[in-house]
DNA sequence: GCCTATTATGAAAGCGCTTTCATTTATAGC
DNA sequence: GCTATAAATGAAAGCGCTTTCATAATAGGC
């Protein structure tokens, strides 16, 4: 690769004069512009970033942490920031932190070693505490689906509570009586939230919380798996299910509950009905077409990505909307 | 950040040594190193990582072209690939491509900026010459997905077109005579090459090409939604189509056929035989479960970041596969 | 045509690190 | 205890760029 020096030289000026070419920093008479850029074009030269990022302190690029880079929830995410970003010039950097302490913290590190400009962040292991101290180091940095009371200006949510209570309060509105709960991990916020607000609705029809129809899954399809495996076989009576609506903590360990009905020759939603949760892409390819709700990832991320645009890159962004509200989506499913 | 003349400083040696014990590149006396290691963690020190790129012209991390972000099936490959190189402690760069030659060539261009010691590309747009003038400037990478011939040692590839002979010659076998297509957009090396196997099975079993079996979609659900329509439009005598099996060029395409298909009161397979392409991570979510081709796709990701291990890492990668072969992932749509 | 006010350009330091080469310090041999 | 050798350390240049400050070129006014 080209450097500056071989540019300066072959056009017969200095590295400052490159470099304001490049950059627009001052103005250039047009007649030795056209002769840099024909030293540019000639050499192949592209800056080396690198070195700009170095000698700027700015990289032009954002950090995006997610616990996974797999999976349907997650790349439709990066996805979409990462083309809010491309429109801004901007690129990103994506590291895996795989819900994983330890490793979330390294990966912070690492994006911030990289020099980048911000971060996107979503964790769930690492500590409240230690994102505010992150926040007292001065970095530039954007929390997704987890908010830090303390830093409640700079977190970006999903009302999980009230999609969870949306799930169940459909339910219980159309007539069920019996509503199981396959949840995802309990330690993990969202997790929580939802079956916080499935029991919100069942307070509000005054049901009683049975545990015996709650399950704690994996939010993988195993997850479902298992937990219709486990609530069907504590529940059935004369080989009937002990309850006549499923909700579960996300799409995938809905898919999965349903594929159980279906080997055991259930007619859903006429035997059972199912709500999901989150709308993945896979969601209406299943059948009957899962009803679920609706997690609006792509704007959350894009939301995320604005709010960098704004805060740091300057950009003229209205508002910033911190939390966004989870509707159902009515399909076959129930 | 604290810098490495702070850590210096404080621990009361010369930059050399700091550098020295961060990368154990000579060796220090014990009990200096311990000084220096007290003083880098009394300041929080992380080398900054730019500024080593620079120093030494590399990176420890490696850029991936995509066409997209989102989709299960690129999903997949980037989760695998990132994986590799972590346990390998170095880090990946992601950019979406977005099939579209301007965008390709100019997120290759930004990769190479930033240093990556090596890229892994899925490109659908650059040419051929494009690549191999970016191998003689000496630029590690490996291309994922397609086959240049001139550049056939850094090619790793599945061998689409037996991949498309499995799927058709799988039905033929079954007694299916006639079976429609839906394949991406020709242009495409993959869905041509699918489309090629199957026409070879075709002439196998002595049945000729009919064109009015064949659509050309989009890779996308939409295309397996329209290439329905249009193929039993074209066929439907009596409310009864006028083919037996449908072959697609990918799952979500046969997602979308199948929906359609359920829609109009077919019953698959009784009436229908669906195969798809991929093996992506929601094809046995689909019901009936999704007979399809598989792509292995995260051993492909897996053989491309060894390849980068092996030639830029030097590590002792035994051997490298180039060419992987799909197989036939019976389920229920058939 | 000369002086001043602008505008364009260049020289050089600095960003935070690595690495070579020279120097200092420790180790061993006698 | 003194030299010969090996081991540990430091000084300084360099990676490719930006940016400040000083200087050179130009334009404008008379």
């Amino acid at each position: 690769m080209a450097t500056i020096y071989e540019v300066a030289k072959l056009a017969g000026v200095s590295l400052a004069t490159i470099s304001r070419v490049i950059n627009q920093t001052a103005p250039v008479r047009e007649s030795t512009k056209i002769k840099v850029e024909a030293a540019m074009k000639e050499l192949g030269y592209r800056p080396n970033s690198v070195a700009q990022s170095l000698a700027t302190n700015r990289s032009n690029s954002v950090g995006i942490l997610v616990s996974e880079l797999g999976g349907p929830f997650y790349s439709e995410l990066i996805s979409r920031i990462e083309a809010e970003f491309r429109n801004a010039g901007k690129h990103v950097i994506i590291a895996a932190g795989h819900s994983h302490e330890e490793v979330e913290r390294e990966r912070i590190e690492f994006l911030m070693s990289r020099n980048c400009d911000a971060l996107i962040l979503h964790v769930e292991s690492v500590s409240d505490e230690y994102l505010q101290e992150l926040a007292e180091q001065n970095k530039a940095f954007v929390i997704i689906n987890r908010s830090v009371a303390a830093l409640s200006d700079r977190c970006i949510t999903l009302d999980n509570q009230l999609g969870g209570y949306l799930a169940t309060e459909f339910l219980l509105r159309k007539g069920h009586k019996r509503i199981a709960y396959i949840s995802g991990p309990m330690w993990k916020n969202d997790a929580s939230e939802r079956y916080k607000g499935h029991l919100q609705a069942l307070k509000e029809y005054h049901i009683e919380e049975d545990i015996s129809l709650f399950y704690e899954g994996d939010f993988q399809e195993t997850g479902g798996v298992h937990g219709f495996a486990h609530l069907s076989a504590k529940h059935s009576k004369h080989s009937e299910l002990g309850f006549t609506a499923l909700v579960c903590g996300n799409d995938e360990m809905a898919a999965g509950a349903m594929a159980v009905a279906h080997d055991r020759g259930l007619d859903i939603p006429h035997d059972l009905s199912i709500v999901g949760f989150d709308n993945v892409n896979f969601s209406h390819y299943t059948y009957p077409k899962l009803t679920t709700i609706d997690y609006p990832i792509a704007e959350i991320g894009q939301m995320a990505a604005r709010w960098v645009l704004k805060h740091v890159y300057k950009q003229d962004i209205e508002r910033i909307q911190s939390v966004f509200k989870p509707r159902l989506m009515l399909r076959d499913s129930c």
